[in-house]
DNA sequence: CCTTGTGAATCGTTTCACAGCC
DNA sequence: GGCTGTGAAACGATTCACAAGG
């Protein structure tokens, strides 16, 4: 069926595991299209995405019936129902804001482009960053970011400033409209209703891999090395 | 009782959610600490990290008992209880496996720093990236990875390769005796049996972004309880 | 045979509610 | 009175198991 945004619809709370789930098996399928693979089970897609393809089953059960009994899924069909459902079926204008490090780094990452995210500018408060080139992009003066937001319209902002700065900056992109956010700096940050932030949070990260390595050696039957 | 390590515990499983909080608990700690602020209690953390008091008490429950009832937590030793609970009572040496843009961007990254982490090497197979000098740091063929983790012992690699490349490197450094990767590619990975390994999928990321906008327009509405 | 789609059962996490203590 | 610590209840996600259909 192909049916799967039948209008109408009332969807009902789709947890945030599913969606990155979905976001892993198209990954998958890509490479399994590119390799000119026509049908697929939810059990190869499950040993990709590293879980089981009951799972699989019911992540693609929410949003429709995809694949058909005794063959699995076709590659290229699962591929676009699943762009569909994560809403990459159209292109996002992304605008970064903070050129340290990682945001220079963000500015240039070809996964972006890759995905349909077009980074349309970047913006920082430090006069000496302000001209400076990146790629296609000039950074420009964060004073700027209302009336760019205004014309150019990005449905996403990726934060990329310091901890201090990062909650008035959300106060001010989601003044100027902006709706998604996502956070590098690792500090939790507040939103009106109806804006979503996500937060990637490296630190934390870290920390959960010690409390893993720690925890390994204090209670489980792994040798310590001296 | 200030024993989270109570002999002959056997330490159930802790969820990573759970470790993720405390890992935000510990941030609002330290600026609560260098406020002057000498006690909290579990809601006003609650309210920082976004969650609820019970929450917050449940997490801390896990491994110990840490507040005084009627008084809250003393600030001081909540952070040195979380920071040990988290390993991070050490320092850690990390090596970076890639030195693109991302790479590049987190050997620079002072956030490593603050926390403990000593970034010790930076690699890639690149020859024109070697010797490229980042910071205090000159960017090393990869050939030289399982030397240098034989010689260093570093206990976390960052992995900012391609996603091709990927499996291949853990099953070098985890070859090597690297227990704890940070992964940057955005592929799944496999490892041997305790290794961990976590994941920073920015593509997943801005993807459960895109789903929650074209969602939302959709017209799922939540109702909020007065 | 084969594999999907899905209600039912299981498992894990969060929330509730209150006893215990300052 | 105020706040912690914790079993019990509620909730949500995953796994099971099987009917349905190519």
């Amino acid at each position: 069926m192909n049916d799967f945004t039948s209008p109408g619809d009332h969807v009902k709370h789709i947890a945030e595991s599913t969606v990155r789930r979905l976001s892993l098996y198209l990954r998958f399928l890509e490479d399994h299209d590119a390799q000119g693979h026509v049908t697929i089970s939810s059990g190869e897609l499950a040993k990709f995405g590293g879980t089981t393809s009951a799972q699989v089953r019911k992540d693609l059960s929410f949003f429709g019936s995809f694949g058909k009994r005794g063959m699995g899924y076709t590659v290229k069909d699962l591929m676009s129902a699943i762009r569909e459902i994560l809403g990459l079926g159209r292109s996002w204008s992304v605008v970064i804001v903070g050129a340290g490090k990682i945001g220079a780094a963000l500015a240039q990452y070809r996964g972006f482009s890759t995905r349909g995210f077009k980074v349309v500018g970047i913006y920082d408060a430090d006069p000496a960053k302000i001209g400076t080139p990146l790629n296609s992009l000039t950074v420009c003066p964060d004073s700027a970011l209302e009336s760019d937001i205004a014309r150019l319209k990005p449905e996403i902002v990726v934060l990329c400033v310091p901890p201090e700065a990062a909650q008035t900056l959300v106060d001010r992109v989601t003044g100027a409209g902006i709706r998604a956010i996502l956070n590098f700096a690792s500090v939790p940050l507040q939103a009106p209703e109806g804006v979503t932030i996500r937060a990637v949070n490296m630190a934390a990260e870290l920390e959960i891999l010690t409390f893993g390595i720690t925890n390994e050696l204090n209670g489980l039957d792994e040798d310590v090395e001296p």
